[in-house]
RNA sequence: GCCGCUAUCGUCUAGGGGACUAGGACGCCGCCCUCUCACGGCGGAAACCGGGGUUCGAAUCCCCGUAGCGGUACCA
């Protein structure tokens, strides 16, 4: 029986949460859902001086906006600075590592002087342990270092295959800084040793890093975890996604009026893909279908585009009752609903986020249309004016329609909509020639859900004074050109 | 510079020697549905980075080149 798995989720706390990262936490969660396993998070906070609990916070709110539940955790990288320590003293003990005096000044300087020649010429290991042990006692300040063996180091990653490093090619790198904190991969090494890692899921810019780490689990005598190297998430220009490329943190998503679970949904097939051409899955059927085999290694555009249109199909399947809590808020901000309506929504609420749904990519678009409809005032649409209420018989057609629709009972779509047909018939054209400078007058717009709906939920009385304001217009405007 | 990773439509991708006339999705275009828009349906344009091998046969395997990306810190 295989161990059981147990992964992690390792954020430095520098930031917000980057959509990369998400990715990287969403693989993670996948997998240890997918295999039963433990998924934990670690706050990485040795660097004190860019951390933040503010931080921290964002991250947590991310990762719970998204639904990424962790099993285990926030544990913080920094509690473990006693292990850290021991952990550089033992490999310090048994010789495999040694204590470098160079200040960062005289490094610097032979950095500069060799340029891209550059590597740290292991001076200091000439220096004897009983020569180390005095000056370190005399209290000359020094950094661990660790001596990196002869030979090659590989690892069979699951995304990319056997990776292989000539040990020649790495340093002798710094394990324990002058103050005596641990740096990044000693800390890594040591918490996902102590954590009972099995498989190190992240991002592939840490690539050059794991031949580094795996020496140091050799070093210390514990079992190498499986590796798992993920493609980068790249902006529209093939760059690494950054800021300049405008919403690159969780939080943005959140704001421009997208679903979390269609963030994950979409994130989950940035490099992965289920096998089969299903793509719009909820978190259950991801969990069910993933493995890290069919994890890509070439690294992922992300698209908006695609993105909002992933949000349109989850919009569009979600209840108008789920909806509501995301968009309620903002038609009460914008006085078109009362908070109770809100509270106990009432049919032709429900109705009206159902019309209004389909027809949006983002939550963000519900409330402007929602305001053409309930909304006190009319903004016409330049264009749509001139196009629908350019024939001359407009007027009178809506003034038709305006007689039918005074005695039209009930006031309910379905009686409404025979009415319109009718009155088209009447004047003996199609039912759009009638619907449209219809639209328009009601709206302002030529795009809208269906008349009949957009009749009932405006309501009589509403309707029939839109109409009164748009033949008036129609009037003054014909009178001007008359004039001229 | 050195080390490493990667390379299929504009983008996300399927493909792991013959099933490829290279499939799906977003976006784009056209048609249908239709009171408009959206949804939905149907159809179209659109790709194997280049060169050598291996093989009866390469998008698939190998090598070289090219390009992009990552790393090269007392950051993570």
């Amino acid at each position: 029986m295989p161990d059981p798995v147990r992964v992690r989720f390792a954020p430095s706390p520098t930031g917000y949460l980057h959509v990369g990262g998400a990715r990287t936490a969403l693989f993670n969660y996948l997998y240890a859902r997918k295999t039963g396993g433990v998924f934990v998070l670690r706050i990485e906070d040795t660097d004190r001086e860019r951390s933040t609990d503010e931080s921290t916070r964002t991250i947590l709110d991310g990762m719970t906006w998204l639904g990424l539940a962790w099993d285990e955790g926030p544990v913080h990288q920094a509690d473990g600075l006693a292990r850290h320590r021991a952990d550089a003293g033992r490999l310090l003990a048994e010789g495999k590592a040694y204590r470098c005096f160079c200040t960062p000044e005289a490094l610097a300087a032979k950095r500069e002087a060799l340029k891209n020649e550059y590597r740290y010429d292991r001076s200091c290991y000439a220096i004897s342990p009983a020569e180390s042990d005095r000056r370190a006692a005399a209290g000359e300040p020094f950094t661990v270092r660790f001596r990196v063996p002869e030979g090659t180091t590989a690892w069979d990653d699951v995304v990319h295959g056997v990776t292989t490093f000539d040990n020649a090619s790495i340093e002798d790198f710094i394990i324990l800084r002058t103050a005596g904190t641990p740096i990044y991969n000693l800390a890594v090494v040591s918490d996902d040793v102590d954590m009972r890692i099995t498989h190190v899921v992240r991002g592939d810019d840490h690539i050059a890093n794991t031949p580094k780490q795996i020496l140091l689990y050799q070093a210390l005598g514990a079992p190498v975890p499986t590796f798992a190297h993920l493609p980068m998430i790249l902006g529209p220009d093939g760059k690494k996604l950054s800021k300049r490329h405008g919403a690159t943190a969780v939080g943005d998503y959140a704001g421009m009026g997208i679903l979390p679970e269609a963030l994950f949904n979409f994130l989950a097939l940035l490099g992965w893909n289920p096998g089969d051409e299903r793509e719009v899955m909820g978190p259950a059927e991801l969990v069910e279908a993933f493995s890290l085999e069919r994890i890509n290694k070439k690294a992922a555009v992300f698209d908006t585009e695609k993105l909002l249109w992933m949000n349109g199909q989850y919009l569009a399947r979600k209840s108008a009752q789920e909806l509501l809590p995301l968009v309620g808020p903002e038609l009460v901000a914008e006085g078109l609903v009362s908070p109770a309506d809100v509270e106990a929504p009432p049919p032709w609420l429900l109705a009206l986020v159902d019309l209004l749904k389909v027809r949006a990519r983002s939550t963000l678009e519900i409330a402007p249309q929602a305001r053409a409809l309930l909304g006190e005032t009319v903004a016409y649409d330049e264009s749509a004016v001139a196009k629908q209420w350019r024939d001359p018989a407009t007027a009178e057609r809506l003034l038709a329609v305006r007689e039918a629709l005074a005695v039209v009972e009930p006031w309910t779509p379905e009686a409404i909509e025979p009415v319109l047909r009718d009155v088209a018939e009447r004047l003996g054209v199609g039912l759009g020639k009638v619907a449209q400078p219809l639209r328009v007058a009601l709206t302002g717009s030529a795009a809208s859900p269906g008349i009949d709906q957009v009749l009932w939920l405006m309501g009589r009385q509403k309707a029939l004074g839109r109409i009164d304001a748009a033949v008036a217009l129609i009037a003054s405007s014909g009178a001007a050109q008359e004039n001229r």
